[in-house]
DNA sequence: AAAATCTCCAACCGCAGGAGT
DNA sequence: AACTCCTGCGGTTGGAGATTT
C-alpha cells in the first residue's frame, strides 16, 4: 500500500506563480500562520500542491528574507560550510540568516562551483584538482561517510596564498589584475572559522517559537530539549505538553531576550550529550 | 535584427523520516 | 509493529531573460 498523493494533481495550478496568488498566500498566512500545508491551498482558496505552497513562502514570500546579491562575506562562509558539511544546503542557510536553502543551493551551483573550478578547486572536495590522490583521500571521499565523521575527522586543509598581479589581456588590450593561487597542505582547520559547537535550537526554530506554537492543533515546533525528550522544567520553556515542565510560572510568551536566554548549549566534542541534532549545530 | 546559445533561479519531484494512530 | 500523514531536504528541470554569433 502506497502513500497516497499530497495533492489532487488533476486540479491544481504548476509553474510560475501569479501575483493575485501570492497575495492569497500571503495574507491567508498573515493571519493563521505557517503550517498545515496539505490544507492550506484550500482553505486560502489557492489551486496549489500544499508542497507548492510551503516552497513559494518559504523561497520566495516569507518576510525576513535578505533578497540581493551574496555579500564577499556570505561568499567565503558557504565555501566554508560546504568544505564541512558538503551539500547540506538547510544547515548551511541556518548560519545565513534571511538567505534560503534553495538560494544557496543555486547560488553554488551557477557561481561558487565555477568560480572554485577557475581557481583549480575541486568543488566537491576543496582540493586542488590535480592533487593525487592519498589513501585517506579516497577513503575520505566515500559517500557513506556522514558529515559528524568529517567534521571530526577533518583532515588537511588547503592553505591558499593569495595575491594578486597585473596581467596584460592581449586580446583586449586591458590590464587587469589576476587572481594567483598557491596551495600546501596543512594539518588545521578554518582558522578564521571556529568550530566550537554546540546543540541549540536553529535560529528559524527560536524564531518560529516564538511566533507560532500551535499548529493544527498539533504541536510542531517543541524546542530542542523536548524534541529530545530533554525537558525538564529548568532548560524548557517551551508550552508542549509533552515537556512535563513544572513550572506554572512559565511565561506564555516570549521575547528575543527569553529565547536567547532558554538557548542551550551542549559540549559538542566533549560529547557531553548522547543526542546529536545537525539542524542545530551553533558555530561560535 | 534575428537566431542560437548560455545563464540563472523558481519550481518541481521523489524520497526520508518524525509523529500520530 | 504497521500504517498513514505531513514536513523538509536535496537533486533536477524548465523557461525567461541575457548574451553572443
Amino acid at each position: 500500500m502506497g502513500r497516497s498523493p499530497c495533492c489532487e494533481k488533476d486540479h491544481t495550478n504548476k509553474g510560475a506563480w501569479t501575483k493575485e496568488e501570492d497575495d492569497k498566500l500571503i495574507s491567508y498566512i498573515k493571519s493563521h500562520g505557517e503550517g498545515c500545508w496539505r490544507s492550506l491551498p484550500r482553505s486560502a482558496g489557492l489551486l496549489r500542491c500544499g508542497k507548492s505552497c510551503r516552497l513559494r513562502w518559504i523561497n520566495y514570500l516569507r518576510p525576513d528574507l535578505k533578497r540581493g546579491n551574496f555579500t564577499l562575506d556570505e561568499d567565503d562562509l558557504i565555501i566554508k560550510l560546504h568544505s564541512l558539511l558538503g551539500n547540506k544546503w538547510s544547515l548551511i542557510a541556518t548560519r545565513l540568516p534571511g538567505r534560503t536553502d534553495n538560494e544557496i543551493k543555486n547560488y553554488w551551483n551557477t557561481h561558487v562551483k565555477r568560480k572554485l573550478l577557475r581557481r583549480g578547486i575541486d568543488p566537491t572536495t576543496h582540493r586542488p584538482i590535480n592533487e593525487t590522490k592519498t589513501p585517506r583521500d579516497s577513503s575520505e571521499s566515500r559517500e557513506t561517510e556522514d558529515s559528524l565523521v568529517r567534521i571530526l575527522s577533518f583532515g588537511p586543509q588547503l592553505e591558499k596564498k593569495e595575491s594578486f598581479g597585473q596581467e596584460r589581456n592581449h586580446q583586449k588590450g586591458l590590464v587587469c589584475k589576476k587572481e594567483r593561487f598557491e596551495y600546501s597542505v596543512v594539518e588545521e582547520r578554518c582558522l578564521d572559522l571556529n568550530l566550537e559547537l554546540k546543540i541549540s535550537p536553529p535560529w528559524q526554530d527560536q524564531q518560529h517559537h516564538a511566533e507560532t506554537k500551535l499548529w493544527c492543533g498539533r504541536e510542531r515546533h517543541r524546542c530542542t530539549a523536548c524534541r529530545f525528550g530533554l525537558g525538564n522544567g529548568k532548560e524548557c520553556s517551551c508550552d508542549n505538553a509533552k515537556c512535563q515542565i513544572e513550572d506554572s510560572s512559565r511565561s506564555s510568551s516570549y521575547s528575543s531576550s527569553d529565547i536567547s536566554s532558554s538557548v542551550v548549549g551542549y559540549d559538542f566534542l566533549g560529547l557531553n550529550t548522547s543526542v546529536l541534532d545537525f539542524s542545530s549545530l551553533e558555530m561560535n
